[in-house]
DNA sequence: CCAAAAGTGTTCCACCTACACCCATGG
DNA sequence: CCATGGGTGTAGGTGGAACACTTTTGG
């Protein structure tokens, strides 16, 4: 193979976090460097060497935004030839969930700044990053249809009524509370912890948590977490 | 960004065929040089410094085996540092379908051979391939159920029955035929043709076609195609 | 007339859907 | 006692699952 090829690669990834009863957000980075200095992006870089893709992902999250992520999955790679102004590269971009506790921000070298962006205050983004964006905002609305990865953005122990609102503001759609907790209670994937959140104002609520185990152990018995209707 | 980088970035693909009554095949090339020369391999190649992934993609089909594709979609990018025992190589992998009567090889420069395999006589397959089929065909299980991509395996007109034993087939499953067709029907997405298939022997079956326009209108307002069974 | 594949309806049950009121707490 | 949010049951409808015989052709 005598071809000559001079492709960059890296990676991006679309982090996504709640805080229960608001927004679903975004964390962006506000460029340091030239092509599109000074505008936000997304938080990814270069791949070294010797790492993989998701050592790549970790670590430009880390460098750049200082926060740990709870649930990370490719999304899908980017390469059409004039993407990036300078050389060709390929972005492989990834789709990263944070629970409301790892929420914290401690920027470091790269980025001159970090930031959480409600989903519907994006401002204007770096390359082709907008449409990466909306990619990974329309494979979270999906997999939260089938795949218990709403728990991946709430604490490990929460009120039911979090849960709820978390599916009503990302898929933009009412619920019927009664049907969904039915529906999610009848899993048996959810149990709760015993404990009750103290009273803000209103009836307290009980606390509950996502049993990962009996999720996979239902799982690998051909069990398949479906939520239709929202 | 003063990173030194030296990766090389390619596409492979995943080529599935189904031919009426038998079972499901995978392209494959036998590999002209070195490393893992002589071995089986996906088709694929490095990415030309001009052309985006999807053309890298039907370039080295065209180039390698001379197949046209009939349905293409990216299927994941696999980047471990060690998966070429050469160079770092990126794979993005790509996944693709073509029709019966699309089926012919041509092989040209690049590979030695190039040839179908049933599924299930795959042999043994350079660098990571064999994951990559893997993946793949969980895909290709998963998407029948959820997208009307089995007709990307079928002629444009075709029996009843040309379904149902794809579907059985690739799916390892026995179907219920009534329920299926009952199914299937109800969508208003499988058109009569008005033609009769040729006797071989048995009962002349009635010919159908895939309406894509009709689809696509369906799915627009928020149609769904969805087989649970099987 | 026999073999081979195509074509076709009904009943039962599970689950989804729609719907409204009482409860526990804090102020 | 009022405001706020938490917690709960039932009836009707839809769609999935199970099930077997008749029809049309070729040999």
């Amino acid at each position: 193979m005598g071809v000559i090829q001079d492709i960059k690669v890296a990676v991006d990834a679309v982090v996504f976090g709640y805080e229960s009863k608001k927004n679903l957000s975004v964390l962006l980075i506000r460029r340091g460097v030239e092509p599109f200095k000074d505008t936000w992006a997304l938080p990814g870089g270069l791949v070294l060497e010797e790492e993989s893709l998701e050592e790549a992902v970790e670590r430009e999250l880390q460098e750049e935004t200082g926060v740990k992520i709870d649930y990370l999955e490719q999304l899908y790679s980017f390469g059409k030839p004039k993407r990036d102004p300078r050389n060709r590269v390929i972005s492989i971009s990834y789709f990263g969930l944070v629970k409301p506790n790892h929420f914290k921000i401690e920027a470091a070298t790269d980025a001159a700044e970090a930031q959480w962006f409600p989903i519907n205050e994006i401002p204007e983004l770096a390359f082709d990053h907008k449409t990466i964006l909306d990619l990974a905002k329309t494979r979270l609305k999906s997999k939260l249809h089938y795949q218990p990865i709403g728990f991946d953005l709430l604490n490990k122990s929460f009120p039911f009524s979090d849960l709820e609102h978390l599916y009503t503001t990302i898929l933009e759609k009412d619920i019927d509370r009664r049907n969904f907790r039915k529906k999610l209670m009848s899993f048996g994937i959810i149990e709760e912890t015993g404990e009750m959140s103290q009273a803000g104002s209103g009836r307290p609520a009980k606390l509950f948590r996502f049993n990962t185990n009996k999720y996979k152990a239902l799982a690998k018995d051909g069990f398949h977490f479906e939520i239709k209707f929202v």
